[in-house]
DNA sequence: TAGCATGTGCTAAAAAAATAGCAGTAAGAT
DNA sequence: ATCTTACTGCTATTTTTTTAGCACATGCTA
């Protein structure tokens, strides 16, 4: 049946659930509807909670007498391919590019300790590389 | 009037159009066409391109007989809010996270010189940030 | 000139997405 | 027991997206 590109093919509001999915790990209808920029309805969220775990994206779990989502491919598998795709989108595939930009984008919080553990991961690529 | 969160507010097939446009840089229709993965007919894209550019998000460039379109907030500043949203989203804004997955992406065609460079982009943020 | 290929603008229609609102269940308070 | 609150399931409707297709323009070729 389907699956084709999970995340190219959502709608707008089914994007931005998951989102607030992914970003908060879990979340009821409340939360994601509390989450929402330009918020719709509640049944509205409801309605697409329910429409996202039908094409397999979201599964509940029931909490209480609520639902609590969470996403069906795990955050750490469904990251991957969305930075890829920010990666190829924006930066030309260059991963120097990407890097530069996300150093840009956290530069006030990157503490020393921070920036050594990001050399480190640097030093580690070049050992494996050989 | 308008412009709200751009890059959250478009409709599935807007975002498919914006992604081709910024990844080529500019793109006619039927270029478009032939990028956009399950595609609609010739006509619908032609559509939405006119779509987008009245909502400001593409303007055009008459070229020969055609039109070329160009987004209209240049590729740098487009990405790197995209680029945060993945972050967010899926790294728990870590940038550390973010550069390991980045790295685990290319790290086949990872360059000595590029991890050079790598580097050096570290370096100098560690020497900003004091 | 006529015919064809390749464009565009626009509008009407089909399809998909988004939403509202009713009906029902469970638990706690009065 | 009844009322209230906080949920869910579902369906019908509205709204937005997506699409096809006609009409017109331009340039090239026979």
């Amino acid at each position: 049946m389907r699956t084709r590109r999970a995340l190219t093919n959502l709608s707008r509001r089914e994007r931005q659930i998951m989102d607030v999915i992914y970003r908060e790990g879990q979340a009821t209808a409340t939360e994601v509807l509390s989450s929402i920029p330009d918020p719709p309805g509640y049944s509205a969220v409801r309605a697409m909670l329910r429409v996202l775990e039908n094409k397999g994206h979201l599964r509940h779990v029931p909490d209480g007498n609520r639902y609590v989502y969470r996403p069906t491919p795990p955050r750490d598998r469904a990251g991957k391919p969305a930075l890829e795709n920010v990666l190829e989108t924006f930066f030309d595939g260059s991963t120097e590019k990407a890097v530069a930009a996300l150093i840009d984008i956290s530069r006030a919080e990157l503490s020393d300790e921070e920036l050594d553990r990001l050399s480190q991961l640097i030093d580690n690529a070049r050992a494996e590389g050989r």
